[in-house]
DNA sequence: GTGCATTTTTGCAATAGATGCAACTTTGCA
DNA sequence: TGCAAAGTTGCATCTATTGCAAAAATGCAC
């Protein structure tokens, strides 16, 4: 299974990173647009049809090195650790993937998220993922709880997804200073785990807010 | 205000619905990528260039209808009702946009869910419109309850919205049955409500769960 | 009704993403 | 070394999408 040895795969590695690496940094100059598959084939230097052969399409190379992170992150997840509660799993899990995503940020980093930011179809993709996620989080609920009532485990992931999408709404506003972002996390945990009824302000007719 | 008036106006909304209809139409009939823009524009009458002035790209002819009973979904969503908290409010809008969108397919409303699931690209635009009702369920809250922490208004939107997404992937799974979707709905607003600690199943070391 | 201003529709041309195919190169292995 | 598999490339093609300017339809004032 170990594919470290192999000039193949050393080499398709190093292509799909300069690839990648060339499209982030022509994106950054020029703009999405203005940057064709012809121009980041010439700047990795290969033809544009072998682009396709690496990625399917020219919004997903933008995503090259998420993907790679969130495959990692993937594994992390299913690390049981005895005698942790299965909430006490997802919590971690949950911290990971936003951790992973929001400050590991590789080289271009910021580029990535103002094109993501600037570009609905870019959007569209990075929601994609994020559902992804939700779908292998549920897994993981039902893999740590046989026997969970199926719609327990989906809407449990729902829930959990659903505080992560609050956590990167808040970035995308204030920035991504970490210690803002803590507080915006602890913050969606508490509210993911003990639900709405939790937060005083949606708890009071809304005829009693304005005295 | 009122548009009812005016041949014009009359007249494009006629050509909207040919043009999606016609589209529906022949998505359901040959799929999706087999039918070009120029057939669409056949079908419904007009000139390709047409079709462009009616919908941005290809994939948003597919949410037309959608898009239509959202906005007025939204409309209802404000409507306050006196002595009501705001949390019920948050449940009234979340069942009824559930509702619009499970319930409510028009003529090809099963060819559209069918569509969208294989086509990753419409996939994604789906999950836009979802984030779209999150920011709006959002600005909801921010109204309902002046002052409200705004961590706490983007959280529980993100909770509602995930609360959501947990119905629609249960009735991806098991069909649009109205009583099992019922069922599933009021599961998710219970956990949206009362947080994960209320599924007993995630609050047991997962070694306790296999005796 | 007639004529003008505005809005819509349309045709034409050009750009660029995406795909299938077949020839050509490189790499892995006997 | 030499064959088979895997990877790369050029070419042709298809189609979505956009800009532009001419043509047609509509609303309104006279």
């Amino acid at each position: 299974m170990d594919e470290r040895t192999g000039l193949r795969e050393r080499k398709k590695r190093r292509t799909r990173h300069a690839i990648a690496s060339a499209a982030l940094r022509l994106f950054a100059e020029r703009g999405y647009e203005e940057t064709t598959i012809a121009d980041i084939a010439a700047a990795a230097d290969v033809a544009p049809r072998t682009f396709f052969g690496y990625f399917p399409s020219k919004e997903d190379v933008v995503f090259a090195e998420v993907d790679d992170r969130l495959a990692e992150v993937a594994e992390r997840l299913a690390t049981r650790v005895s005698g942790e509660s299965p909430m006490q799993t997802i919590r971690r899990s949950v911290v990971a993937v936003l951790e992973a995503i929001v400050s590991e940020h590789g080289e271009y980093g910021a580029v990535q998220i103002a094109l993501i930011l600037e570009r609905p179809g870019l959007q569209a993709r990075a929601l994609q993922r994020l559902t992804d996620t939700q779908e292998k989080i549920e897994g993981l609920l039902r893999d740590l709880c046989p026997g969970i009532d199926e719609i327990d485990a989906v809407a449990a992931a729902g829930v959990a997804v659903g505080g992560m999408q609050a956590v990167i709404v808040h970035c995308r506003r204030h920035g991504y200073d970490p210690l803002s972002m803590r507080t915006a996390l602890d913050r969606a945990v508490t509210i993911v785990e003990n639900g709405l009824v939790s937060v005083d302000a949606l708890n009071r007719p809304w005829d009693a807010a304005s005295p």
